[in-house]
DNA sequence: GATGAATGAGGATTCATTCAT
DNA sequence: GATGAATGAATCCTCATTCAT
């Protein structure tokens, strides 16, 4: 269960230009973001002439686009084989969520760029690319209403809700570490994990009468 | 506890541009986003002179900057409100997550731009901003760690993450109205407070041996 | 001989909000350039209301229209006068020159201003007043000529060059001590006056023959 | 010794646009003013699309700080060769007026740009331009210090203060022509440059003691 | 594939001037 | 006279995109 980019298959010396518009991009985007930083930026940062980025990528907008629809596949990709597995709700949650958290650790500019650029941006990329982020939440919404079935989950919660919020709790962790409002490291990554589906799943609640919430 | 903004002192057919102008650009900003709308459209949707809109603000970048600031005094003034009261805390998070999902009913496109544009723009702003949304985490951060000492509230998790989790769950079930991902409407705003706070506080998981998640 | 601005005559304690802007501009004028200073720079340095300005002035290029025209008629009446009188060329040249350096003197900031903003400016102020600054040299000329007519300057300069060149000579000292490229002070001036005069009239070359240059 | 602008090596048939900018500007800035013409004057006028004078220059101000410094580079190579010459005082001033003289005769827009436009933006310029400014003036001080002192000037004139008074001679007589308050011609431009040598180094006056004023 | 000069529409900002009070 | 809010035309500069080499 890699949370790295797909790797770009190439001769040793063969440097593909296209990986490093697209590594550059990010690394400019996060910076800048995507609407202060130019063409040019992205191409002095990966090191190649102007006019190459044009000749990978039809525009700016593609570049971001296909940013977000690698990872995005790969994610989704996780969540269907996740969904397919005769595992524990909890523990299909707390999959998505290491995933989620390993991405962030692996490049978290990348992650950034597609939570600030994209996964926010309603009127823009957002939009286009809704129909991806929806049958991510429905996915999830699915294995919460199973659970729900299962008698594992309470079934007063309404499962759309519920994934929203579960999603919502793991991005604002990352908006957290993006923006330096929580303490990153290790040993924090490994703990919001468990802590973010402790959370959903358990409650913040103490027991009261003696059950233990640790799973 | 209200969730309107305030209200501006003034004569009464005095029309006020600068709260005018202010409220153009909330409409605007929320329809077309910060980006792709022009200082002009603004003017238009106010209904007043170009160069009104410079009387009154610097910069483009400085109307947003007013709306956030704006919005973000009423809600730290709501939270350390809620803070010095003496209920238990799920009806502090309750209230908390009442006046956010009470101020997107009662302006969504206030919030949409609150949401959409600030977090965009978070690269951009100086740390003004963060700083202020930090003490908003504090404040609630430290609402959990006191339930914790408490013994309301386990104690193995992280206050600072849990209280991200909680401002994340809430802040993506408005983006899933934002986003049309989730049913709107009076009782699905109602149902969502209850459910956030269950969500969070009691889990998703279903009593096992009789505990009644009700506090 | 003042080279003073004409007082305006006006009751002990009013202000005369026009002068008050006409000597507020001159200040701007001189620290920012005409073009680059707005007309609030201009009421803001006068302490004056934003509006008042155009009570008093027409627009604002008028305000330097009417700062050059108001020393320019008494720099045209000491040209005039000293014309009509009976003394050396010398004398007479002598009397310009020190009228502009007094002027300079008295208010380098409003020299500064005639001399960047409307002598020079061939494609705006300069052109609308070159019938005005023609008048200058053409009496100064007079003089050359009558001089040359007399015996006293040699016939073979022509009268209008000479002219010129008396005149860029003299603005060129206060182009100088504008821009910190001469050294000023009540010695210098003194000495500038002189200087020029001598320089012009005597030449720079030394006596071969025991002739005293010194009038 | 040609008052040429710096040619600039190219293939045959290559336009060099950057060049063609500069050329359009000093044909724009002289008909217009620096202020009164618009970027696209420059681009028109020259042939090329608006955002390549972009391409080639960061402002408007840099063209005009481009044309500057372009001409006094070679006016200071100029004076620096004249003043290693070993050649009478008298025939270095001679060159140097010989050479503004000539460049105004060879391309009159551009002197009238450099003295009209320069010298108002010297304000806002950095002290760069007035820099080079004084190492002119001061090489020129230097010569006419050393004729004093080999006793060929008169020592009670202050070096500098002739110096500037010399050069102002010459840019008069310029200003005059682009006033049109001087007649033009190749006989006028002739006859000014032994005019304003003459009227400085031997003075105006007519020789009252038989002393011939040719050097 | 690679380069970077060339294009030109777009939009923020400025600021002189007007005018209602 | 005095005030400053209101107006909107003017223009600089940006930057995504195209294209010839």
């Amino acid at each position: 269960m890699s949370a790295s980019r797909p790797p770009m298959a190439r001769g040793k010396d063969a440097p593909d230009k296209r990986r490093l518009i697209l590594d550059a991009a990010v690394r400019v985007f996060a910076r800048q973001g995507f609407h202060a930083c130019r063409v040019s930026d992205i191409a002095d940062e990966a090191g190649v002439a102007y006019g190459l980025v044009y000749h990978y990528f039809g525009s700016k907008d593609e570049i971001l686009d296909t940013l977000f629809l690698e990872r995005w596949r790969v994610m989704l990709e996780l969540i269907r084989e996740v969904d397919g597995q005769a595992i524990p709700v909890r523990d299909k949650l707390r999959a998505i969520a290491s995933f989620i958290i390993d991405s962030y650790q692996h490049d978290p500019d990348l992650m950034k760029v597609i939570i600030v650029e994209v996964t926010r941006a309603a009127n823009s990329f957002g939009n286009t690319h809704i129909a991806t982020i929806r049958e991510a939440y429905e996915l999830i919404g699915g294995m919460i209403t199973k659970a729900q079935q299962q008698g594992v989950f309470k079934a007063e919660i309404d499962a759309r809700f519920a994934a929203m919020a579960f999603y919502g709790a793991i991005e604002q962790l990352l908006t957290g570490w993006i923006f330096g409002l929580l303490p990153q490291g290790e040993d924090y990554f490994e703990r919001a994990k468990w802590l973010v589906v402790e959370t959903v799943c358990g409650g913040l609640e103490a027991d009261v009468a003696g059950r233990t919430s640790v799973g």
